[in-house]
DNA sequence: ATTAGCACTCGCAAGTGATGAGTGCTAACA
DNA sequence: TGTTAGCACTCATCACTTGCGAGTGCTAAT
């Protein structure tokens, strides 16, 4: 489709303005090194990348900048793989040095670091925990109406809950019950544990326990909705130093979206493997008309995943940021991996 | 020291500019009712007023605007109480109607509305979880090697946390060690956890279980540092709209301070009941000069506090805000104090 | 097929002048 | 003596012009 002059043309015009942010220009362009056409030869090439939809004028006599279709381009076939520097790969160790045993403490240092190498703001996904299976039921009383259930998981994850007690119910009631809730739910998944609770263990505790109907309905309703996956920012305020962002508008609609949660999740491609690359109005958030995401995915053991990302302008350093992201998601799943090691047996 | 006129003025000045962010002018100021002088007295007055430091200038031939001093004296002296409307009493009230048994949840929400109402961005720290009193301990193990240490409190919070478990510890061993901990610790407060864990409970530990040295260096670590108080924000991107913002080097300072968690606390003052107002440099943050802070704390049951903050700019309307936070910090800890409330017997 | 040359376009920055809201000062007034 | 009208002056803002520079498309020459 392309020829081999047009290729080098689009791949170092979007190279050029990734780096300067300016719409570059053919006379610019025929200085370098790697062009060794004229000007003119490459207004040609570029009228017809322009023509493609490769390019776009941002006034009659301006140089070109990429369009959507041009980044798409760029990103699908020019975008040579490249080793990360070991600047960077000295700094992403460092994360992984201090031994760290809470999971969320490694996430969120995953995403500081993540955003102080690439200048954009980060997003961690936290596993999802409804993935996760139950290992070990507790419940405390507070006080004669009230107590905590609590929800050990098998990845070290503790949900907890309070949850009222109905009148007249013994310590002897609230130990059966756990005791019922041990044998039967260890090794469900969270997102069936309702389930299953109604299913197979709701006739073992109606034989069992007293008051057992006020004491679902509230018991029920507190363990009913675990927790949603946690997102963990890195370098939030960092987008703004970008230019695309000198407008206060767009600041804000970006900062605003920022701060909620719902939105955050159409980010992110089903859970797959691999990198993915939305660019611009791929992503349909209308605040991120200009701002391109890069996903990535980490593991824990073998299945559970989370998701990582890097927002930035559609202008980003692709390249650079794809690096990183792999390098960063696969020590992030060893050392996940590793805090966790024995403990899925 | 101030006449009635001069009061007056300072006041209608300061309460103009809060509203329209405009220099207020002399010709301006004499049209309104309140002020039956005429624009050549107002200026005179106000020139005094400028020599005493409560107004400025922003350039030689502009109207004035209050100073931070001007501020200061009007929070002071000429901030007459009012009645919260009745809309916003409705409001406040929609969040104490559902019933949502988590604190979090309820903290959460009260950010939320208080933004809202105010459009300024609302700052709550969650209770201070070092003032809890221990209730009870577990350990579950996960694997051979690793456990998860849970301490609920009396106040229905959970804190957990991975530690690493030496090798050939028996159950036996990890039971013993439970009950042990949860009769000489149960009661003691998070923050003197670690302290009276070595004092008061290290000698019978060492009689009863063995490995007893490996298992305390990795369980004292896990439990020697409970999380801080927790900081909830309600519209970060609220400020933004505001016209003292629309210089983007503020607006990004301001975002980047808010993402530091640490100076955040910097901004309250130590927990002391009532209302507070910083205004402009009397926070210390540079990034907040052109702030004000507004403080208040809430109560659960009588002791432990937490604290609401609303961070506007320092032309912000100090009457109304004033107002909500008095009574929402009141209902906040009705509310709070309502869910926990036989829980402390 | 490539390139040099040329007329043309447009954004941007600097300069200009008119406008209007504001001030300080002085003198007149009740 | 306190208040006010009048006046000259200041300064930000806005609309308007102008020159410059970087870029383009087109045509003709190589």
């Amino acid at each position: 489709m392309l020829t081999n002059r047009q290729l080098l043309i689009l791949q170092v015009t979007v190279d050029d303005f990734i780096q300067t942010a300016q719409p570059v220009g053919s006379r610019q362009l025929s200085k370098k090194v790697e062009v060794p056409f004229s000007p003119a030869t490459i207004r040609n090439e570029m009228a017809d990348l322009e023509e493609m939809g490769y390019l776009e004028k941002t006034h009659t006599s301006s140089g070109r900048i990429p369009s959507e279709k041009g980044y798409r381009f760029y990103v699908d076939h020019l975008l040579t793989p490249q080793l990360a520097s070991s600047d960077d790969m000295l700094q992403i160790q460092s994360v992984f040095q201090e031994r760290i045993t809470e999971t969320e403490q490694v996430i969120q240092k995953t995403a500081m670091i993540l955003s102080d190498l690439t200048s954009y703001t980060s997003i961690l996904l936290g596993p999802d925990v409804r993935k996760h299976r139950v290992k070990r039921f507790s419940i405390v009383p507070l006080s004669n109406d009230s107590a905590v259930a609590i929800i050990i998981t098998d990845s070290g994850h503790v949900e907890n809950r309070l949850f009222e007690l109905p009148q007249g119910l013994t310590a002897s009631d609230i130990e059966k019950m756990v005791n019922i809730l041990n044998e039967q739910l260890t090794g469900v998944h969270l997102h069936e544990l309702q389930r299953a609770l109604e299913k197979e263990t709701a006739a073992l505790l109606r034989q069992h326990i007293g008051r057992y109907g006020e004491l679902m309905s509230s018991f029920g309703a507190a363990i009913s909705s675990p927790q949603e996956e946690k997102v963990f920012y890195g370098g939030k305020s960092k987008l703004l130093h970008h230019p695309e962002f000198k407008d206060l508008q767009k600041a804000r609609s970006l900062i605003t979206m920022m701060d909620q949660a719902n939105q955050i999740s159409t980010l992110f491609s089903p859970n797959q493997a691999g990198i993915h690359i939305r660019i611009g109005s791929e992503n349909t958030l209308l605040a991120m008309e200009d701002c391109s995401v890069i996903t990535a995915s980490y593991t824990i053991g073998e299945e559970q995943m989370g998701s990582i990302a890097i927002i930035g302008p559609t202008r980003m350093d692709y390249r650079r940021v794809v690096t990183l992201l792999d390098l960063m998601s696969g020590d992030l799943s060893r050392e996940l991996t590793r805090i966790l090691r024995g403990s899925r047996s």
